[in-house]
DNA sequence: GTGAAAGCGCTAACAA
DNA sequence: TTGTTAGCGCTTTCAC
């Protein structure tokens, strides 16, 4: 990239100190009391010679990079995309840059990850961890991270994220109260503390509400494949579900597909809900019943309490409660019995 | 973030220069004939003091920060953040990371970014641009840039694209072969190459095939609200069209929204065709017939393309040719005539 | 084989 | 009101 003239350089040609140039370009002229008759000359060489103060010295210097670490498992996962547009737009009115990096849902690429970034000297970090584990991140519990839609309740690293076990109870609950007591779950990733909330929520309402009844849980993966080849296998089963809940945007596309592809039809055959809800949901046939997540919400909590963080404030974690969108795709069988 | 001990440190403890330390660390030992105690001296060190070189120290001594720019007007947007997405993968591999702007679609802001990102000491860029001017990226033309799905023809700056003029060929001409000729267009940005370099596309098939018909281009912006908006306009139209081409996926979502909540459906009403295939078209009802862009390939190349062009070599622009999934949005009037 | 010293471009304590 | 100087942590030339 170009590199401009530097602070010396301009400070030469002009016949002023390199400090000067520097008060003036951090905007700190005024505490320093340098003349107007040189902040005006100073301004007007930059102008002219196209100055640009070189950030990797600064940060060098100030020991600070004004760059936030942002992992998160999957870009291309509409979820993460969202939730990466609000950090990003809430980070920047910061004057906060995004250093992006995709984990792919692999802990030893996470590992590696948070070595590079490390090196890097950001500021701060806003993850999406993957796995059950978190030892990788126990050296950095005292340091700004913020944990955003999954966490490890060992750490004392703050965490904002949807409330998942909630949610999960209140979709469950939604298709016990339609009369569904057959319910398959097909869910993401296994080693995720979300699907395991979620786990935990299915269950929790299956067993306050039907008693000892159990769930049929498959799958393993936040995938659109997933959802389809977990949902072929649930058609296959002797005692098929007459609800699917499906733990995520993606693998509720998989599974309407199956289902479609193998000629039966939502919510005449199956019902289905789905965690994550997406605007498309809304189209397809029929459209889709499913827990919305609090994305801008979580976001900027999740900025909020970095910055929190590195003033060297406390923080505490934050889980916010989803909401059902009704739809089409779960039929009412009460009166069918 | 945790600072930990720093070359020299480990070096003074050890009784070794931090020249030494440097050469081991940077893996130059061999080039250096350090000798193997030495190297394992080191290494044991580092490995116990846990050091991490620090990369901004590094970036300034070696005026090169492994660092790409990556600027794209909304990650929220399924198309950009798949392109994000390979784009990441892709520079990974080359030990690259990602700082990720997002300029809103305004070019105000993506001046500012240019300017904050510059700063930052970037090796490289890839942007994919607002607007019909690139006036702000003259000064870029002798820098490793690459522009991704849009570009400026006056520039010589490189670019990767969909041959969006060709998709759109594809496209219109798909639904004249339908039997269509009353055709309405939402379009996307106005001021925006792709868009309308999508519109010459349709307006050239039209030409061709049809003589001296019209197209009715109507709406502006790559959104779900534009969408909405554009369609709801053309249903209360006096001529309304046969077959809508909307010009991007969010656009087909928010058209075939306003369609359903109008009471009409497609393709009985309306036949529909989109640019900008996504996963989920095969699901809505009915599933959408749309151009599909070869998004793993633009960001492969455009990745290749900066890579060659920081390694000093020269690059052509690309443009690929998209492909026309078939489904069933389109309606085949040719017989009702 | 190893080290001393200079310097990347900036800021800030101290001096004037 | 401005300048001098030291130093952030690293790499590399040159010397031994």
């Amino acid at each position: 990239m170009p590199v401009g003239i530097t602070l010396k350089e301009l400070a030469e040609k002009i016949g002023v100190s390199r400090t000067t140039v520097s008060r003036v370009m951090s905007g700190n002229a005024n505490k320093y009391r340098i003349s107007t008759a040189t902040v005006e000359k100073v301004k007007r060489a930059a102008e002219q010679y196209g100055l640009v103060p070189n950030k990797v010295a600064q940060n060098l210097r100030l020991q600070r990079t004004d760059t936030i670490g942002l992992l998160i498992p999957d870009v291309a996962n509409p979820f993460f995309a969202n939730l990466a547009s609000v950090i990003e737009r809430e980070l920047r009115d910061q004057g906060k840059m995004i250093l992006l990096c995709s984990t792919n849902e692999s802990t030893a690429l996470e590992t590696e990850t948070l070595d590079m970034i490390a090196r890097r000297q950001i500021d701060g970090l806003l993850v999406a961890p993957v796995g059950l584990e978190g030892g990788h991140f126990k050296s950095l519990e005292e340091s700004p991270v913020v944990f955003i839609d999954r966490y490890f309740s060992d750490l004392t690293i703050p965490h904002v994220s949807t409330n998942n076990e909630w949610g999960a109870y209140l979709a469950t609950k939604y298709l016990v109260d339609k009369g569904h007591s057959e319910i398959a779950c097909i869910q993401g990733l296994i080693s995720t503390v979300s699907n395991q909330d979620r786990i935990t929520g299915i269950r929790k309402a299956i067993s306050d509400l039907l008693g000892d009844q159990k769930v049929d849980v498959v799958g393993d993966g936040f995938t659109i494949q997933n959802g389809y080849y977990a949902m072929e296998k649930l058609l296959q089963s002797k005692n098929p579900p007459t609800a699917i809940f499906t733990l995520s945007n993606q693998i509720a596309i998989g599974a309407l597909e199956a289902i479609r592809d193998s000629g039966k039809s939502v919510p005449q055959d199956f019902s289905l809900i789905s965690f994550d809800e997406q605007p498309y949901f809304k189209l397809t046939s029929p459209p889709i019943t499913a827990v919305r997540q609090p994305i801008e919400q979580i976001a900027q909590n999740a900025v909020r309490m970095l910055m929190d963080l590195i003033q060297g404030n406390e923080v505490s974690s934050l889980k916010i409660d989803p909401q059902v969108i009704e739809r089409e795709s779960v039929a009412d069988i009460n009166n069918q019995k």
